[in-house]
DNA sequence: CAAGGAAGGTAGACAGTGTCTACTGGCATG
DNA sequence: CATGCCAGTAGACACTGTCTACCTTCCTTG
């Protein structure tokens, strides 16, 4: 068997995420792909117009993934929003430490500053969700302006801990420090 | 004139640095810079065994410039160390957004998860000289914690910033906002 | 002063890349 | 049966980074 019809547009998108989850972003060549997927190197280019369409095909199955297992992290929300938020810090700082290819390839340059290649519509809803649980455990704040001071902090903390500047500088060994640095920080002590 | 023989090495990173903060990180090809240089495409080899080392180097010069901005703001250091952390920021903020090229390259992946190319010998300084401010605004914190925290903050702003994934979900003109918020999360209230 | 040698740059080859275009095989519909 | 279209092939093109052989020019050293 090993699905030998399973739609080639899906298939090609399946061996991008096994490919830069293991060798890396660098790996990412349309060609390595098509390889992998036993077509020709033309073969993409009927559902992927550019590379870099197929790109941000594979990296939205990043944000699908990391949005999964948010939701299965809050489970029945009766946790304090305060801590719903740090379990969603610590389920993104994990999943960024984890899937470093694919967290590269989700926050690249070319991929989210465009407006055509979409993942905006991917990345958004998390960070409303943020937004929403900020607004509950600060009412008094500006709910949009502190989740995004906070998600950026969040993500410059797994920028930073990747390429291991900050344990070099912090000589912590896990990241939970951080974490609860910059969320003490933006949401307050946790009472 | 024109400068005729002023050795390739520097002439190589001077051409980079334009072509960066002109044409964007994607110009920046080992071939297109000997180009413009007015040598060979393997010219460059004699001074950067390779492509890495060429753009390492240019993203020295970028370090080093940020540098220069920061220390000059400061200029006589009467401020308090709040103020000054604050002139820091603004300094890296307005430098992310209109070096955007020199930026996404002075944090490329592979220029600073390498430790042979040496990038963290000019950006540790910055970040030591923040520690130490951190240190005298917040003497009760963990300097190094709270430092490393709060200049992952920064970068995580100017990155989302540039994308635009924040102003369209705060609709703010310009990154002040953002940068008040980050700074009194993490040094409290200017008293 | 002549010989030697190395520094510094040239030029071509090679494998690999993304994109484009012409083409083919099979399959459905008319 | 014929038509046309869909999906994938195969080759070309320009470009990339790296490697190697070569050439000049200039400085040193015997």
């Amino acid at each position: 068997m090993s699905e030998p019809k399973a739609g080639l547009r899906s298939r090609l998108v399946d061996v991008g995420v096994e490919l830069v989850t293991t060798e890396g972003v660098q790996a990412l060549s349309l060609r390595e792909i098509a390889r992998r997927a036993g077509v020709s190197h033309g073969a993409p280019r009927r559902y992927f117009p550019t590379h870099l369409e197929l790109l941000s095909a594979i990296a939205r199955r990043g944000f699908e993934e990391l949005a999964g297992k948010g939701v299965a992290a809050l489970g029945d929300d009766t946790a304090s929003p305060r801590e719903q938020i740090a379990t969603l810090g610590r389920v993104y700082l994990d999943f960024a430490l984890t899937h470093r290819g694919m967290h590269e390839l989700m926050f690249r340059h070319d991929l989210l500053e465009s407006n055509e290649l979409g993942l905006r519509d991917v990345s958004m809803p998390i960070f409303s969700l943020l937004v929403d649980l900020v607004g509950r455990a600060r009412p008094e704040a500006d709910a949009p302006l502190v989740a995004g001071a906070l998600l950026a902090n969040l993500y410059g903390i797994a920028q930073l801990w990747t390429w291991g500047s900050l344990q070099l500088a912090t000589d912590a060994a896990d990241f939970a420090p951080l974490l609860d640095t910059a969320l003490e920080a933006h949401l307050g002590r946790g009472e």
